[in-house]
DNA sequence: CCTGAAACCTGTCTGC
DNA sequence: TGCAGACAGGTTTCAG
């Protein structure tokens, strides 16, 4: 389910409920979704905590805790997480609940299983790895530009390395190479000054215009955006470009499902 | 260095 | 109706 804008939204849907909230008790229904620590270290740890914030970094939920330990939840594919009322019982897929002071559920409920979970004294063993946020100051046109510049990968798979950049998937990045005019196979240094500005604009646009619809819901997965509605390429295969009218089409680039304007979007030399 | 395939999972949809 | 196969918003690991 959850790129940037999903991840987005469920944090500040969370905060309100959980920040100041204590943890007072712990079910790990399913123990292959935890990291780290061992499960029983984890109980241990994690209960009788107050949660301080909610917040995300990449593809992340961030929670941290008032003994400055940190809860990482990332969603992967499937997952979500759900405030549940009191006297909920654990649903199909629930993979985690916490009982919160307040009487009320956290629940991380994830179809696939892909989702994982650490708990951490040292968060810098997972937010050293990633990329810049899109939105930070610091990430320039020119950040991108030098970025693009230093390596010759495919455009596509180099936006959805979280180490490049953080935040994108396979919709938004698939919108964002559309919206910059840029093929998903052109290597990236050979991505000219002024397309570079072109696709640091369009991540930023396409991610925005997510987080003001909620993000996306598709088929069975994730409810409440509305994004879908605004899908330029992804998932229109067939249908007219808005730009130029040329049906789009569909591809798979590094094993993923890709869609661009064979017209707007040419290969660079 | 870079690409592609496979793995981790469950559920839905399509076509024969 | 049944069933095989493709496909799904992510990430890691390994082979070439």
């Amino acid at each position: 389910m959850p790129e940037l804008p999903e991840v987005e939204t469920i944090s500040r849907n969370l905060r309100p409920h959980l920040t100041g909230r204590r943890v007072e008790s712990v079910q790990l229904l399913w123990d292959r979704a935890l990291e780290t620590p061992s499960p029983a270290h984890f109980v241990e740890q994690l209960t009788g905590q107050v949660i301080r914030t909610v917040s995300r970094r990449a593809k992340y939920i961030w929670i941290q805790l008032e003994n400055s330990w940190h809860l990482f939840v990332h969603l992967r594919m499937s997952g979500d997480l759900l405030i549940q009322p009191p006297g909920y019982q654990p649903k199909r897929h629930d993979r985690l609940l916490l009982g919160l002071s307040d009487g009320h559920w956290l629940a991380f409920n994830d179809t696939r299983k892909f989702g994982r979970i650490w708990l951490t004294d040292a968060p810098q063993t997972i937010l050293g790895k990633l990329g810049p946020e899109p939105f930070d100051p610091a990430y320039t046109a020119d950040v991108l530009y030098q970025g693009l510049r230093e390596t010759n990968r495919q455009l596509k798979p180099l936006l959805l390395d979280q180490s490049f950049v953080a935040g994108l998937g396979n919709i938004y990045t698939d919108e964002a190479l559309h919206l910059a005019g840029l093929h998903p196979l052109t290597i990236s240094s050979a991505v000219s000054a002024e397309r570079a500005t072109a696709l640091h604009q369009a991540i930023r646009t396409v991610l925005e215009t997510g987080i003001k619809n909620n993000g996306a819901s598709i088929d069975w997965v994730y409810r409440g955006g509305s994004f879908q509605n605004h899908f330029r390429v992804y998932a229109q295969t067939g249908k007219p470009c808005q730009t130029c009218g040329t049906p789009i089409q569909r591809m798979v680039v590094g094993q993923r499902s890709t869609h661009i304007c064979p017209h707007c979007q040419k290969v660079e030399p």
